[in-house]
DNA sequence: TTTAGCAATCATACATAAAGAGTGCTAAAG
DNA sequence: CTTTAGCACTCTTTATGTATGATTGCTAAA
């Protein structure tokens, strides 16, 4: 039997798996969803199904006499094939709507709101993720001196990020070479991508600048430093609450959890890789040896037109609700792109 | 007995306790402390000593057979009383001199490095939370248009802080007026505190500038916002090497480990109450019902001079290598002041 | 004051048994 | 050919009892 051809009641037996396993956490068994879930069959038609869904992958058995639980496979079944997504409350919409109305000043603010917004909601752990350095572009590049051999460096950008640093320098330095500063790196790059400076840029720095090459190179360093550390803004909102999952009775699975939020780099590589338009949902593989293994994320990225403004994303066991969640973020995604264009018109 | 008073023995069997608890973690008995720790008597004399412990409340026993394990009065006795704070290897000592010789632009790099170096000598968790923002002092304020209707403010402080906002009007803002504001809040209020614009100040704002109101209010509201939103600026370290300490097996344990990272006040509170001039030491009390009462807080003021930089702390286990922790703090405590004052020198 | 000796206490580990849940298979019914 | 009833089988969970070992508290002697 091919995977995709499941017949109209298998299809009805893995999604009501799927959803009581999402609501009770426990394996399923053939004698618990005899009934509802649009289902009227005896136990002994159910256990039938579901020894052939376990062919396929599409659910896992803990032990003999335990029921069964969706694997990945089955997971990402039901996710693509079965999921009716359209299940939000009208409290739930008008909180939302409450919470993004609030007036925000910077779009990190906002994002804020919308991550804090989907904790409360779906009551899952999230995070916010700033956008790509390299895809921003360069608004205004200001030098300010801070005494005489400390220069503060600040680039915003066409997103509102903001990036700033402070360099030393071991010579002094005047006001009119601040201003050459300010004139030369704004002329220059005003409008180009927010990436490192290239040599051939570099070296036409140098050759505008008459004074030392020293504070140059300096300067350079440190911009391409600070342009190069993207995505340090990462904002996580609501961990003590996956806490209080049953899955986190397992010690392993919570240790896992803490160390896919410390080290990042593997949750940074998921948030990174989603696509611009839809909502991404990547479940943990079964046999992986990762973190990831008992967690699914779904991410979607916040743009306003066609700037990237960063991604945000709930963490949480496979056993999520990915229904509600895709709901809800379906709509806070579709509002911050409503309300903002309505804002950017002006 | 007064507490204070332990006679010679006594003081030096609570010490071989605790020092076994902080070792392994395992209930400590009369018979494994009858030799070693400078004690050579019988398992029976210890016997009595740790009744009396007991009895003043330095010692608590798990269950009748178990062994005795410190209570919080009695670590507070060992850290205030019987610590011997001199134990960093000449490895550790070349390890902090390596990381702390970085360099670095801004302060915040600095205590990111030291927290970083600290988290991986004691292999505990570590956080740093930035400078209190009221007592800072403003060393310039900036702002810089963004369009036609937007305008970024940033604030330097004299420690290097930076703080910025971008504020969005209803009406143009004209490069001219953005130089008047410049000139207005940079001579009045450069050198002072980085406190919120109090009346006075406002209206004298007010009375100075001829043009809109609503803008002025804007950028008033706004500055106070930023000043305002303090200590957002925490910085959290090796959160997941906490997860393989033995005490964290029990999910009771580290569900208040994340409720803390996660909250933030409880921790802030502690943070923020330190002694300046101090190594403190917080200690969970024992009977509490809060979420640290399994935990152990140890902070010191980030400094240069009178300047203050911030608070770099551990949060770990009552059942904390106090020794270790408070000598490596020491240590990186000094070099810290000594390396900067230097620098500062220039 | 210190120590040896010993009964008493309690957690832990282990073995065993009983109960319960759920499956897989077979054969009958629809 | 599909569905269902029936039942043996498997495996987990829980309870129970028992043995074991660690450690203490007390007493009496050194």
């Amino acid at each position: 039997m091919k995977k995709k051809d499941l017949d109209e009641r298998k299809k009805k037996v893995l999604q009501a798996i799927v959803e009581e396993y999402i609501n009770t956490a426990e394996p399923v068994s053939s004698g618990s969803i005899t009934k509802g879930h649009g289902l009227d069959y005896s136990s002994a038609t159910i256990r039938n199904d579901m020894a052939q869904l376990e062919n396929i992958g599409f659910l896992d058995k803990p032990h003999t006499s335990a029921g069964r639980v969706p694997s990945a496979e089955g997971y990402r079944y039901y996710v693509n094939e079965l999921l009716k997504d359209d299940n939000l409350t009208l409290e739930e919409i008008k909180y939302i709507q409450y919470k993004l109305k609030v007036k925000v000043n910077e779009i990190e603010d906002l994002t804020k709101v919308a991550t804090t917004t989907l904790s409360e909601i779906t009551h899952y752990t999230t995070v916010a993720v700033g956008p790509k350095a390299d895809k921003q572009i360069i608004e205004e590049i200001k030098f300010v001196s801070l005494g005489q051999r400390m220069l503060m460096v600040v680039i915003v950008t066409d997103t509102g990020l903001v990036k700033e640093t402070i360099i030393k320098f071991d010579e002094d330095i005047t006001e009119s070479q601040v201003d050459t500063l300010n004139n030369l790196f704004n002329t220059r790059l005003r409008g180009k991508p927010l990436s490192k400076i290239d040599k051939p840029m570099a070296d036409y720095i140098f050759s505008e600048v008459h004074y030392s090459i020293g504070i140059m190179k300096a300067i350079i360093e440190q911009i391409n430093r600070i342009v190069e550390e993207e995505n340090n803004n990462i904002f996580l909102e609501g961990a003590k609450k996956s806490f209080d999952l049953p899955e986190f009775k397992s010690m392993k699975v919570a240790k896992n959890f803490v160390n896919l939020l410390d080290t990042k780099d593997e949750m940074l590589e998921i948030f990174n890789s989603g696509d611009a338009e839809d909502i991404n949902v990547f479940i943990g593989d079964d046999d992986e040896n990762s973190n990831l293994k008992d967690f699914s994320i779904i991410t979607f990225k916040h743009t306003i037109g066609d700037k990237d403004l960063g991604t945000i994303g709930i963490i949480g066991p496979k056993r999520m609700d990915y229904a509600k969640v895709i709901s809800v973020m379906k709509y806070i995604s579709k509002k911050l792109n409503e309300d903002n264009n309505k804002k950017e018109g002006m």
